[in-house]
Parts: structure tokens; C-alpha cells; sequence
DNA sequence: TATAACTGTCAAGAAAGTGTCAATAAAATC
DNA sequence: GATTTTATTGACACTTTCTTGACAGTTATA
């Protein structure tokens, strides 16, 4: 299965070399130099591409604008390139969005590895790793460094809940209310669920290193 | 007010260079090459810095390692720099929490650009920051010039009652009701609670910088 | 300056919160 | 529907926090 790139480059020698450098890596790549006309393809006839890399200096339009519109209406990752040795475009170029960033001039290999590594990212998005946890959503499976963990239901679900607010305290009401919990639940429940965790995990309760007690309030995940 | 720059960096010309460069900026640096002294500045000694920028290439220890140890314990923002290319790194740099990375060699100007962009970013987060502390009502925490205070529940709802009224005079009373303590507390409880407020953020009653006493009345903040 | 009212903090007991065992209830699995 | 697994809860020991009386020190005021 070939993996489908949307070039949006308006050198055209350019674009037709970096083409005919990614195909024998599997990639099969659609090129335009008219911004407008590649926003259509994506946007309006929904063609599927699995990466956009993004010349910053177009004719028309501004490479911003463009990767602007594609990430407010397709959750797909981009690659911005640019001749522009202004470091203010760069990083702009992340807070919008952008998954990676290649200055140009750069190898035709280097965009191969670039496209590969923020593909393996996209790919493995509901795997959140966060400290030493691996977290398939999905599969609703913890590893450890690597080694499976084996949570019962709401075990899994409460571990999740912390680690996605890392940092944050969560009362054992809040706990409660995110679970869709019986509102009846005792906190003492939240507790011994929260004792199960941590022997699971190789969490010491009086010296935690990732579930940490908030007195008087609840808990939270520290990674 | 100047920003402090942790920089650890066992290149030593480059460091100087570095410091140097940033300081018409307004950044104060203070460049190790040792990891091990940096993080004893910054976890033991807590000198408050306002953003890391970390060498992967180190000697002794792992970069990655640094920047884990340090997000584990800080929250404040750090800037990877590397000489490495491989992209794997990158990403793991990304992974564990580096909030932006930089490619070796870099110009000097660039590294600025980021910095300011990183801390923008972390400047805006939904925090109440008021004279040297920086609250988190929904985390219920507060930090004082970068490091966090260990208050109780009661504690922190008094000082965050003091802090939003700023300036404002708040008598016992006041504080007991809209702390919905119960109402046949004593007063002498509220002082108590002042007393440890002031002895965990370091004010001294008799000449107090941040809660002041109004006799006969009660107290008030002055940020 | 003397006196009354108020504030700061110590120390100790009261109160509230937490960790986990063990028993039972509820759910899932076979 | 019997068996196994998971969830819930009371109990109790333990820890942390809260409250308060006491008393010294401070400030207002007559």
C-alpha cells in the first residue's frame, strides 16, 4: 500500500525531483505549485492523502494560511519546508500545527526520513506515552517500560483519566463523575482502586513516584 | 525584571558565547557543563530559573535523563539543543516533554527567538499569576517564583481569597464565611492559618511583604 | 504611661483524611 | 448457573491538618 503525499511546491523542477526521489520508498506523491488547486483536491474532492509537505513561499497565498486551513478541517500531518531563513516563520510554523519543519535546501533523503518519522507518529496517536507508561486507548492496555500491565476495567479507566491530567489534582469526586460512576460510590472505593494501581504499577503509597495523594483533595499523576 | 537562563552546555566557548549573546536580551544565563552541578542548582539548591536549555550531547550523563529528572520534578519549560542528527531523538525529545529543540549549529539570534517563543507560550496558560506566585486554581496550587508550595486545602482557599481581593482589607469574619468554615470558628484559627500561610511563603510577620495585618480589622494581600 | 484591645505563635488535643485488610456484593466468564 | 474475577464497603490503624487556649508581644488611646 502506497502511502500518498500532497506536495504543494511551486518549483516545479523541484517538486518533479523530490516526486521521482520518493516513490521507490513507497510513496506515491501528487504535486501542485497552485495552492488553490491543492486545497480543492483535499478539501473539497477529499482525496486522501496521508501527508502534506508545504513550501512556505507560494504564489497567492501564504503557506500559513494554507496549513492553517488544512489542520482546521483534516486531521492530517504536515510538513512545512521553507527557504526562509527567518526563525519567527519557524516557529509560528509549529504553534499552528505543523508536525515538522525541513530549511531548504535539504536532501531529497532527509524529507524521506522526515515523512517517516512524523508518519510513525501519527500512526501510533492513540498510543500516548507518557513517563514510563505506553497507553493504548484502543486495546485499553498499559505497559510499563515495556511490560504489560494487567488493570481490571475501572482500574485502567480511572489510570487513564490521571495520566491525561497529568499534573492536575482530581478530587475522588471528580474521579467519580468522569467514570460515570455510580454517584452513590463511596470515596473509600476511589481509594482502595487507587491502592490497586499503585501495587500494580510498583507505586510505593507513602513515597509515590506517579499516583501522588493531595490531602484533603485526591490525587494526581506526576510523570 | 531579567529572565535566568539555565544553560547546560560542557562546550565551554559556545556557553560564554551563548551568555553572552542573550544578555543584551535581558536573560541572565548561568552555563554548566556539568549536568549533575546544573541539576543540584535547579532541584536542590531551587534556584528559580525561567527556562532550561539543554545540551544532549553530555558528559556523564544522558541528556534525556536531564530533561526527564527535571520535568519530573519543575515545571519550566525546556529548549533541547543537539548536534545529533538523527531524527529518532527529536521526536523522543518532543516525546518526554522538551518543548522545543534546536539543531546544532544554530545561530545565537535564533536561540533568543525560541526562547521568547517558548516562554510566551508557557506564559499563557490558565493560571492566575499575581506578584511572585503563580496559581493554578484547578490543580489548587500555587508556586512562588517557579516553585511549588505545599499548602493545605484551608491554607490555599484563605490565600486565594486574600490574593483575589487584592489591596482589600478581608476581616476574620469575612474569611470564615466565604470559606464556608463553620461560623463559631475562633479567630485565633484564622491567624493560625495566616501564621503558616506566611511561614510557607517565606513573610515575616512583624515586617510582611505580601500578607499584611490591619489591626483591627483583619488582613489583606499587597502584591 | 497605663490600660485595654488586638496579634503572633506554641503546643496539644480534636478532627478529618488516607491506606489497606478482609468480607461481601456484583459482574463477567465459562 | 456455577465459578472466577472485579467492585464496593466497613473497619481500624495511622497520618496530616485544624482548632483552640495560653501567653507574650504589639498597638491604640485615654
Amino acid at each position: 500500500m502506497s502511502r500518498k503525499v500532497l506536495l504543494i511546491e511551486d518549483d516545479i523542477p523541484l517538486q518533479e525531483l523530490i516526486g521521482s526521489f520518493l516513490e521507490p520508498y513507497g510513496f506515491e506523491t501528487e504535486g501542485y505549485a497552485d495552492p488553490k488547486k491543492a486545497l480543492d483536491r483535499l478539501l473539497v474532492e477529499k482525496k486522501p492523502f496521508d501527508i502534506v509537505v508545504l513550501d512556505l513561499m507560494l504564489p497567492g497565498m501564504d503557506g500559513f494560511d494554507v496549513a492553517k486551513m488544512i489542520k482546521s478541517h483534516l486531521d492530517i500531518p504536515i510538513i512545512i519546508s521553507s527557504a526562509r531563513t527567518d526563525i519567527g516563520n519557524k516557529i509560528y510554523g509549529y504553534d499552528l500545527g505543523a508536525d515538522d519543519y525541513l530549511d531548504k535546501p535539504y536532501e531529497p533523503r532527509e524529507l524521506v526520513l522526515r515523512i517517516e518519522a512524523v508518519l510513525r507518529r501519527y500512526g501510533r496517536k492513540d498510543e500516548l506515552v507518557v513517563s514510563d507508561f505506553t497507553i493504548d486507548e484502543s486495546a485499553k492496555s498499559v505497559m510499563i517500560e515495556g511490560y504489560p500491565i494487567d488493570f481490571t476495567r475501572i482500574e485502567f479507566d480511572i489510570f487513564l483519566l490521571l495520566v491525561k491530567n497529568r499534573g492536575k489534582n482530581l478530587s475522588r469526586d471528580q474521579i467519580i463523575g468522569s467514570l460515570g460512576l455510580s454517584d452513590d460510590i463511596k470515596h473509600r472505593t476511589i481509594d482502595m482502586h487507587i491502592s490497586n494501581i499503585r501495587l500494580k504499577i510498583g507505586d510505593d503509597a507513602k513515597e509515590p513516584r506517579y499516583i501522588k495523594s493531595v490531602w484533603g483533595i485526591g490525587y494526581k499523576f506526576t510523570g
